[in-house]
DNA sequence: CACCAGGCAAGTA
DNA sequence: TACTTGCATGGT
């Protein structure tokens, strides 16, 4: 007979890895790639950004040098298939900037800083908020931090697993205070929200009927 | 046709 | 401080 885990976090994170398996997010892509991808995504679909990767990718310029060189305008060109490709132009620049000033433009510097430091940076970048910056610490440099997004607040709340009005800040700490500091699991547990979310916990009309994640809380 | 998608910053009161 | 609005393409 299989014990179900006392921690609730893990709890659901059994329930979710068991209906869907591992989820192997943003397999086989470079860093830079999942920088870019982090703020190409922001509200918008993950489907729409891998045509504005594939832009730049085939255009040879998914470098850093190469995006710091190309002019605002033709880099919006490129993305434009993202959505909000004027403004996500200029903070991909705004990042890459920062790539450039405080790490010679060198990636492998800015992903072999530490936690601290590289967030810190981050959040300094104009365009570059919360979840963009985790998600490029998570996927981009695996360091051990919780993404959240809104599918992560929406399935908790909504499952009646943390407060309905929680910021940020204090639902990452929940996470990550009631999780072991895994890089690994972190990415699995949030790709595993995600899946879950948009098949039953949809903003308009949630399934809660088949729901993996029904009477977990007990 | 309406609604949604792995946010964020700027404006308003 | 706490809302509200602009940004924009593409899929369902």
């Amino acid at each position: 007979m299989k014990q179900e885990n006392n921690n609730l976090f893990l709890r659901v994170y059994d329930r979710l890895h068991s209906y869907y398996g591992s989820q192997g997010w943003w397999p086989g892509e470079t860093p830079l790639e999942m920088m870019v991808g982090a703020v190409l995504t922001q509200n918008t679909s993950w489907g729409n950004v891998e045509k504005a990767l594939g832009n730049l990718k085939n255009a040879g310029h998914l470098s850093v040098s190469n995006l710091l060189e190309m002019e605002q305008e033709q880099l919006a060109e490129y993305i434009r298939p993202s959505g909000y490709y004027n403004i996500k132009a200029r903070r991909l620049k705004n990042l890459l900037q920062m790539i450039s000033d405080k790490y010679e433009g060198e990636l492998t510097y800015f992903l072999k800083d530490s936690l601290e430091e590289s967030r810190e940076n981050l959040l300094k970048v104009k365009g570059v908020g919360p979840e963009t910056a985790d998600a490029i610490l998570l996927y981009a440099a695996e360091k051990p931090v919780f993404v959240i997004d809104t599918y992560t607040h929406r399935v908790f709340s909504r499952h009646q697993l943390v407060e309905e009005d929680t910021d940020y800040f204090t639902l990452q700490q929940e996470f990550m205070d009631n999780l072991p500091e895994d890089p690994v699991l972190f990415n699995e547990f949030h790709a595993l929200i995600v899946a879950v979310a948009k098949e039953f916990c949809k903003k308009a009309k949630p399934r809660c009927s088949d729901c993996p994640l029904q009477r977990v809380e007990e």
